[in-house]
DNA sequence: TTAGGGTTAG
């Protein structure tokens, strides 16, 4: 059994319940167990338990040993880690003869609450009254001066006074100098307490990379650290210590640092590897996570749950599918994986980014007990791939199981309800009855869906006038969607005001700026319309190119709008040709309207019948046999034309097409597609 | 026979 798994093995209920048990047992016996009754009061500390607390206390005072030194310390701990302060201070009070340790410990309970002046005082007037301190109660009181830089005098004469008092290589005490220091700003001082160190351990060197990781010019001194740790220059080789290294390298300066961090070390843990892959996951780089992951498998590395919720991180993309299910096969085959609630989760979500329904369905099937997120997880894919009725269906059905909705669901229930129905009627219902019923305060994600509502069903006037009720600052993306939803149902007064908006929220995205540009274009404004685009260049933003991802075995294509840069570029073409003689012999015009209102447009039909997505479907279907179905990721929304072309492309070579382009997800299968034409 | 420092994955 994994030690992890054993400690949990008796739940805080079942330990309580062994609490009380073992107090009235003690009640029950004529004479007192000291012994007995301090492992009780430690168990209650443990746990937070104040009312088996209380009780114990209270038999203590019965047996004639509430004012016994001993019992008191532990009794002002207790009530210490229970929070209550009060009842911690009155048993100091009424302990009649204190020690050093009665002392301390109020001053770690004082300090530990943010009380830092009341710590200070009790550790100067413990001095007064002629207690000898230990160097544990300098630690405590020079935690009280963690608090912030108005400490900083305080901790320095803390620092003076346990040098006097011969404690200047008490390793605890002098670590807490070192973080102290940092907490309170000062990083020179810090530094200078770690370099006066005789022995530095563990815990002081990661109090130092700590402290330099706080202080982001210290990534220079953080080096010369990592130089001494890897040569040994002070004696340390924590494993601990080199992860935290890796891990502060990735936060604070990038993964190239962290990388060599990495390979440097000897020995690294799980962890450390957990923490590295982690590291190329948030920054995105998806291909180098995998290769680690690989690598672990070759190197047969133990496993951990969270190796694998960290590297299913990286296959929440379409094209990732492969990847995903030989993770999950590597889940299915650890023991200690299986049944672990938060990686089911994680699988669950990874198939419903991948577009994979029946994966996903699938594995909610295997789950035994399904949480909240779980199926807050399913309605957001059903949602996603425009399955309204199956993600309405959910949320009915998870109420029927017990389960609570909290306010993620309703943000994947109002963005379902509303995704290819353009019935916002049925999105505000929910909205009310979300409030009314359920007690759940909209946030900014449900005002956001609700505009969307509106927008789709080109009600843009209550949209518009719904972002300007809303109580919260609308995120860019409500702009986006609003102003895609003004464009599509050629509201250029409106749009404008949209563009504006996500200009003003997000002045770093191109989308805003390429939007207002051309809706003056239109307006036939082309002194506005290149006015703004110099704006935008001027202030060194690039315009979104349209990319299309498709995977193929192992390789991942890409492609950009009219790109020729594959080597079956020709046979792409040639492809792309036929279909279109097919289509047009079937009545199909291409709509040159959208050639305006995309975002990779330039000239008319030459470029509209090289959109990236279509590069990427005709070299799919050149590469895989007759119904094989094909993945394909967009970083822009699909334009009108390309998703009536999909469609019809669908239908001729009978193939499943699912695009997840920036905003959805469109399973293209036999002429139609799940969004309805909603999107 | 009690009290103290730091850090690592979701």
């Amino acid at each position: 059994m994994h030690p992890r798994r054993l400690s949990t093995l008796l739940s805080k209920r079942q330990q309580l319940g062994q609490i009380a048990a073992a107090i009235d047992a003690l009640q029950k016996r004529k004479d007192a167990d000291l012994k007995e009754c301090v492992r009780v009061i430690q168990s209650c500390a443990r746990l937070g338990a104040l009312a088996e607390g209380r009780r114990i206390h209270q038999l203590m005072r019965r047996v004639g040993l509430g004012s016994d030194v001993y019992v008191s310390n532990h009794l002002v701990m207790m009530y210490g880690k229970c929070g209550s302060l009060e009842e911690a201070r009155l048993v100091f009070e009424a302990t009649p003869a204190k020690n050093v340790f009665s002392w301390t410990i109020l001053i770690t309970v004082c300090a530990q609450h943010g009380r830092s002046q009341e710590a200070l005082a009790l550790f100067y007037e413990m001095l007064k009254q002629g207690i000898q301190p230990h160097s544990v109660s300098f630690t405590a009181a020079i935690n009280a001066c963690s608090a912030g830089p108005e400490f900083l005098p305080a901790g320095r004469a803390l620092h003076a006074l346990l040098r006097r008092y011969g404690f200047q290589d008490a390793v605890v005490a002098t670590t807490s100098l070192v973080s102290m220091y940092s907490k309170c700003g000062s990083l020179e001082e810090s530094m200078r307490t770690f370099e006066s160190m005789t022995e530095p351990n563990a815990v002081s060197w990661n109090a130092m990379i700590a402290a330099f990781a706080e202080h982001r010019r210290g990534l220079e001194a953080l080096r010369t650290l990592q130089k001494m740790f890897l040569e040994g220059i002070r004696a340390c080789s924590d494993v601990v210590v080199g992860t935290t290294l890796v891990n502060m390298y990735a936060k604070c300066s990038g993964l190239h640092d962290a990388n060599a961090a990495f390979v440097k070390l000897q020995e690294p843990n799980i962890i450390t590897w957990n923490v590295l892959i982690s590291a190329y996951v948030q920054h995105c780089c998806f291909k180098e996570a995998m290769e680690l992951f690989r690598r672990m498998l070759l190197l047969g590395l133990e496993m951990d749950e969270v190796t694998f919720i960290n590297i299913l991180g990286a296959c929440c993309v379409p094209v990732a599918l492969e990847d995903g299910r030989a993770i999950h096969a590597c889940v299915r085959e650890h023991p200690l994986a299986s049944n672990h609630a938060p990686l089911e989760n994680v699988i669950l979500n990874m198939y419903g980014k991948c577009g994979s329904l029946q994966d996903a369905e699938a594995m909610f099937k295997s789950m035994s007990q399904p949480d909240v997120i779980a199926w807050n997880t399913m309605i957001a894919a059903y949602g996603q791939h425009g399955h309204t009725s199956e993600a309405l269906r959910f949320y009915e059905l998870m109420q029927e199981e017990g389960v609570v909705p909290d306010d993620y669901t309703y943000v994947s229930v109002i963005d379902a309800s509303c995704a290819n129905a353009g019935l916002p009627e049925e999105a505000h219902a929910y909205f009310v009855s979300m409030q009314q019923d359920h007690g759940v305060r909209p946030g900014g994600g449900h005002y956001g869906c609700m505009v969307e509502s509106l927008g789709k069903a080109g009600r843009l006037s209550d949209a518009e006038t719904l972002i300007q009720c809303m109580p919260f600052e609308p995120d860019v993306l409500t702009w986006t969607s609003f102003l895609a939803n003004c464009r599509s149902h050629g509201d250029m007064k409106r749009g404008k005001l949209a563009a504006k908006g996500a200009i003003r929220i997000d002045p770093e995205a191109s989308t805003g700026y390429v939007a207002l540009a051309r809706i003056h274009a239109d307006a036939g404004d082309f002194q506005e319309a290149s006015r703004i685009r110099k704006l935008m260049l001027d202030r060194g933003i690039r315009k979104n190119a349209g990319r299309s991802i498709i995977k193929l075995g192992t390789s991942v294509y890409e492609f950009t709008a009219g790109d020729q840069s594959n080597p079956r570029s020709k046979e792409i073409f040639d492809e792309l040709k036929r279909l279109d003689k097919e289509m047009k012999s079937a009545g199909y015009d291409p709509d040159m309207a959208h050639v305006a209102h995309d975002v990779e447009a330039g000239q008319k039909e030459p470029l509209l019948f090289a959109h990236s997505e279509r590069l990427a479907i005709a070299f799919g279907i050149i590469s895989t046999s007759p119904g094989t179905p094909l993945r394909i990721m967009k970083n822009l929304r699909v334009c009108g034309d390309c998703h009536t072309m999909t469609k019809l492309t669908s239908k001729i070579t009978r193939r499943e097409i699912i695009v997840r382009d920036s905003n959805r997800f469109h399973h293209f299968k036999n002429g139609s597609c799940s969004c309805k034409d909603f999107w």
